[in-house]
RNA sequence: GGGCCUGUAGCUCAGUUGGUUAGAGCGCACCCCUGAUAAGGGUGAGGUCGGCUGUUCGAGUCAGCCCAGGCCCA
């Protein structure tokens, strides 16, 4: 007869599917959390409890997410939910940044493609429409990061364009007004004819250019050393527009320069003289000779630059009659580090107003700053020989500017070669124009003046950086930066709320007048500066015709830098400052850097206590994502084909304080690691549907092998917290997946089946190991679920049914009981334990390969070892840990010919056959086969098991 | 060109104060199981530790240079 005892033992029973099918999944397990309010729960649990608070740097609202924007609130969701289970009250407010060009400018695109121009369009309406713009990609991209399982207060986020933000803003910059750092000075700054509007460092592109190159001749006056007496100065520049402003000559102290005498030219020279002495760097020469066409030449005089120093030169349009004595000013040979050797001619052309190094310089030696260009690239009126010609035009192009100083300086005669380069230029992000340096007046707040940036290197080192190389980072571009220009030309920003006075040109200081701003910003918004007249700011103290109200809005920087004093401090949930500030490493010139500054300007400290950065995101190659590439990966798309659980699998595999990969093949991989992790619960799943509370086994009564689970579990409790506390999940990712994978799965389930399965239902190993996994159930899903934050709650809520708005996320990471930590000598053990069974399952996989043997249940075999390791089996079965039918060790030396492994000296395998018939019902090979008549074909033990289950029955 | 950083098996990562034949997981190949089954177990093949030159008795680990890649700046 043939029994069919499958039904007689306690196989896996769950309802928890193998596949997730997760792009259908999550969206019903968002809902849930909607439903049940999971954001308002988790505030309501963790009321009183300290406050953990990662303050988010706002995206910037425009255009759907990319991969990077996933990784930056993936993590911080992570972090988020991590330090929520670990005893603190997390309360997360997501940000937008609202204001600024990029926005401005699609609006301007708008207008453009209607035939209209943005001065057309009264302001107020014009912002309206920024402001619109902004609303409606807040919109998309909160779906768009929800899908993603970040949790946070998305009902109630921060946006810089609300008016209490605005306000604060204003408000802010009023604290630096009245402090006196806040300061109307004039600088070149990077300028878009096109935008007419100055760039921010940030804002330059720098793209391949074909500049015109020219070699001019600057006559000397008055020669600092004899040997210049009658020679000409060359200077080489790429932008040959900046002659006009051109006041001084910069030569390197240390390089060695020489005079040479023109003797012969070639016919197509355009410039040089036979006779004439000019004077270049020595290791130039060769050069400056080849492009100006001079075929002989003999040296006259060796200088150094030291010598050079001090002489005054002829701008080249000196005595030229048609530019009407309008260039007759000196030029002086001036010294600068910055000058170099490996282009053009050892001297180089300042021109204070079109450049940062020439500008420094100018103000160093009491030069004047000419104003030559207008805001829209053009030559002013009143600069003689240039006047109206274009630098930059409104397309984008180069104007006339270039070929008539060409024009100009060769008529004059002193243009002495030209020539072209092909190199990286900056150029406007938006409108891809070439940028030009251009003197205007603009709003700094000063570094020095109240010692802002020896504070905010203070507050760099009282900050804990992640990693900590972010220090460093920070402190050197703090230390070196110049003073903070924080105006921009532009229309959609915060307006800079400052009256200037006609008279002294003086900023007016009057914290009533800026309060009755703030108060105004308050009801209506920023719109209020432009729409309002300016008396009501004023008061009834000023005289509104003595004062010029500033346009300029403020730099979008600002804005963010502000965030801490309208999310922090203006909100009661909220707490200032930050315990972290987590970005891209991009950030440390950015966001990071501009909270620095108005923090330690405004509050004397740093708005965080710690900041944590990630690198960006490559292709699988390692280079950038590039549309062009096709090796773009888009959030979007991964969620509806593997779910947005692979990427926050993603996020944590790798090493985000680097730059990370991603790609098809990657993800792929991640889906294993996903199915290992998910698998792994849906077993304990079935197993537990067994699991009854009432008959729980206390630690202390568990078998070794359960005792040694437990210990595991112990040690990973402390990775994962350790893991929480220094933001490494790579690490808790990887001990999580090596245990589910190797401890588990190859080891401690796959031993513990045969009890699970078979024994009877009461028997003392399963009943502990039904212990075992009802806390490593526990124990997984929790430590998981700020990574796997579905897979938990679908996992979690199968076990305990989803009545009562149970979440997983409302739960803690529980302490682990002090006696489960074993002594490490007993921990130890087990290594030698995994050993041995390595060796035995090598040697029956040799018999396997021999055809001796199918399955392992098959085998017998007989070990032959050292003490320490048939010690490290006490009290462990044998055959159990083997999982074998039956097996032993046996005394003294192993015979010739018995299974080894090298690298497992003492320890050798004789390999039998195991003694007896295979128990139809837990396919063990056993001797007591058939010894029950009421059970035929049946072992003694699963007899027993199967009397015990009809006996309750 | 400058600042900060990265480069260990096909992939993602470990590699303690420099010290024996460089590890893991995944993937891959092959085998087993068919009572976790679009699952599970086992065995195995994969690495000049980006390159070069040094320091040292000894370097993946230290120094210098170079190459490739990234972010920021010029």
């Amino acid at each position: 007869m043939s029994v069919d005892y499958k039904n007689t033992i306690n196989l896996p029973q769950t309802d928890f599917p193998m596949r997730a099918g997760l792009p259908e999944l999550e969206p019903k397990i968002l809902k849930r959390w909607d439903d049940i309010d999971l954001w308002g729960k988790l505030r309501a649990d963790s009321k009183g409890r300290e406050k953990f608070i990662l303050h988010d740097g706002p995206p910037y609202a425009n255009g759907h997410l990319h991969i990077g924007h996933a990784l930056n609130k993936i993590l911080k969701d992570i972090i988020v939910r991590s330090r929520q289970m670990t005893g603190y009250d997390a309360p997360y407010v997501p940000g937008w940044d609202c204001h600024g060009l990029p926005i401005e400018w699609k609006i301007e695109e708008k207008y453009r493609a209607e035939g209209l121009d943005k001065d057309d369009v009264p302001v107020d309406e014009f912002r309206k429409e920024c402001r619109e713009f902004a609303a409606k990609w807040i919109d998309i991209q909160r779906a768009e990061f929800k899908r993603l399982g970040v949790l946070g207060d998305w009902d109630n986020p921060y946006t810089t364009m609300a008016y209490g933000a605005e306000a604060q803003i204003a408000k802010e910059i009023g604290k630096f007004l009245m402090q006196g750092s806040l300061y109307k000075g004039a600088r070149p700054v990077w300028w878009s004819a096109v935008e007419k509007t100055a760039l921010a460092e940030a804002e330059a592109e720098y793209m391949e250019h074909k500049s015109t190159t020219i070699w001019v001749k600057f006559p000397v006056v008055t020669p600092a050393t004899p040997e210049l007496d009658g020679a000409s100065v060359v200077i080489w520049t790429t932008t040959p527009w900046t002659i006009p402003g051109n006041r001084a000559i910069a030569c390197h102290e240390d390089f060695d320069y020489v005079v040479i005498e023109v003797t012969a030219v070639d016919d197509g020279a355009k410039g040089a003289v036979v006779g004439e002495k000019l004077a270049v760097a020595k290791a130039l020469v060769d050069s400056v000779c080849e492009q100006a066409k001079i075929t002989g030449h003999k040296v006259v005089a060796a200088l150094n630059g030291s010598q050079i120093k001090g002489t005054v030169c002829a701008h080249p349009w000196r005595d030229y009659a048609d530019a009407k004595g309008g260039y007759d000013f000196d030029v002086p040979v001036l010294a600068a580090d910055y000058v170099t050797e490996d282009a053009g001619t050892g001297f180089v052309h300042i021109a204070p107003g079109h450049g940062a190094d020439d500008w420094k310089l100018g103000v160093e030696h009491g030069i004047e700053v000419p104003q030559t260009v207008g805001e829209d690239g053009s030559f002013y009126d009143f600069v003689p020989l240039m006047a109206g010609k274009v630098v930059i035009t409104q397309d984008g192009k180069e104007g006339d500017a270039n070929p008539s100083v060409l024009r100009e300086l060769a008529i004059a005669g002193k243009l002495l070669a030209k020539g072209s380069i092909r190199h990286q230029y900056p150029h406007s992000w938006r409108s891809k124009a070439p940028l030009i340096f251009r003197n205007t007046a603009q709003w700094f707040i000063s570094m020095e003046s109240h010692g802002l940036r020896d504070v905010a290197l203070k507050a760099i080192d009282e900050t804990a950086f992640y990693p900590k190389q972010g220090k460093t980072r920070l402190h050197s571009m703090i230390k070196e930066r110049p003073d903070w220009c924080i105006s921009r030309q532009r229309s959609w920003g915060v307006p800079i709320p400052v009256f200037v006075n006609k008279e002294s040109g003086e900023p007016l200081r009057d914290q009533a007048v800026v309060d009755r701003i703030v108060e105004a910003f308050k009801l209506e918004g920023a719109d209020a500066w432009f729409s309002s007249d300016p008396s009501r700011f004023l008061g009834n103290e000023y005289n509104v015709d003595d004062f010029e109200q500033v346009k300029d809005v403020v730099d979008v920087w600002f804005d963010s830098g502000s965030t801490h004093s309208f999310v922090l401090e203006g909100r009661e949930d909220q707490q200032w400052p930050a315990s972290l500030y987590l970005e891209g490493s991009d950030q440390h010139r950015g966001w990071f850097h501009s909270s620095l500054l108005e923090s330690c300007g405004t509050r004397g400290r740093a708005p965080y206590d710690a900041v944590l950065t990630h690198g960006f995101v490559m292709a699988e190659d390692g280079r950038k994502m590039s549309k062009s590439l096709g090796n773009v990966v888009v959030p979007a798309e991964v969620n509806e084909k593997y779910g947005a659980e692979i990427l926050r699998l993603w996020v944590v595999s790798e090493d985000y304080s680097g730059d990370l990969r991603v790609g098809e093949k990657m993800l792929k991989q991640l889906t294993d690691y996903y199915r290992r992790f998910r698998n792994t619960l849906r077993w304990m799943l079935g197993g537990l549907a067994y699991y009854d509370p009432a008959k729980r086994v206390a630690a202390a009564d568990m078998p070794e092998l359960e005792r040694w689970v437990l210990h595991r579990v112990a040690e990973l409790d402390k990775i994962v917290r350790k893991g929480i506390e220094n933001y490494d999940f790579t690490l808790i990712f990887r001990e999580l997946h090596e245990f589910c994978a190797v401890d588990l799965s190859a080891f401690y389930f796959d031993i513990r089946k045969d009890s699970l399965y078979c024994d009877a239902k009461d028997d003392p190993t399963r009943l502990a190991s039904l212990t075992v996994l009802d806390i490593l159930f526990e124990s997984l899903t929790a430590w998981l679920a700020p990574i796997l934050s579905f897979t938990t709650e679908e996992a979690w809520l199968t076990r305990h049914g989803d009545a009562d708005g149970k979440s997983v996320h409302l739960r803690q990471i529980e302490s682990v009981p002090a006696d489960w930590l074993l002594p490490a000598a007993d921990a130890a053990r087990f290594d030698l334990v995994r050993q041995v069974r390595r060796v035995v399952l090598a040697a029956l996989e040799q018999k396997r390969y021999e055809k001796e043997i199918r399955s392992n249940l098959e085998a017998a075999p007989v070990l032959y070892a050292d003490a320490k390791y048939v010690q490290a089996f006490d009290k462990l079965d044998l055959a159990d840990v083997l999982i074998t039918s039956q097996a032993r060790f046996a005394d003294g030396a192993a015979p010739d010919g018995a299974y080894t492994l090298s690298d497992v000296p003492g320890v050798a395998v004789v390999f039998q056959k195991a003694d007896g018939e295979k128990c139809e019902r837990c396919w063990k090979v056993l001797p007591d086969v058939g010894s029950v008549p009421e059970a035929p074909g049946v072992c003694g033990r699963c007899a027993d098991a199967v009397g015990t289950a009809e006996a309750a029955e």
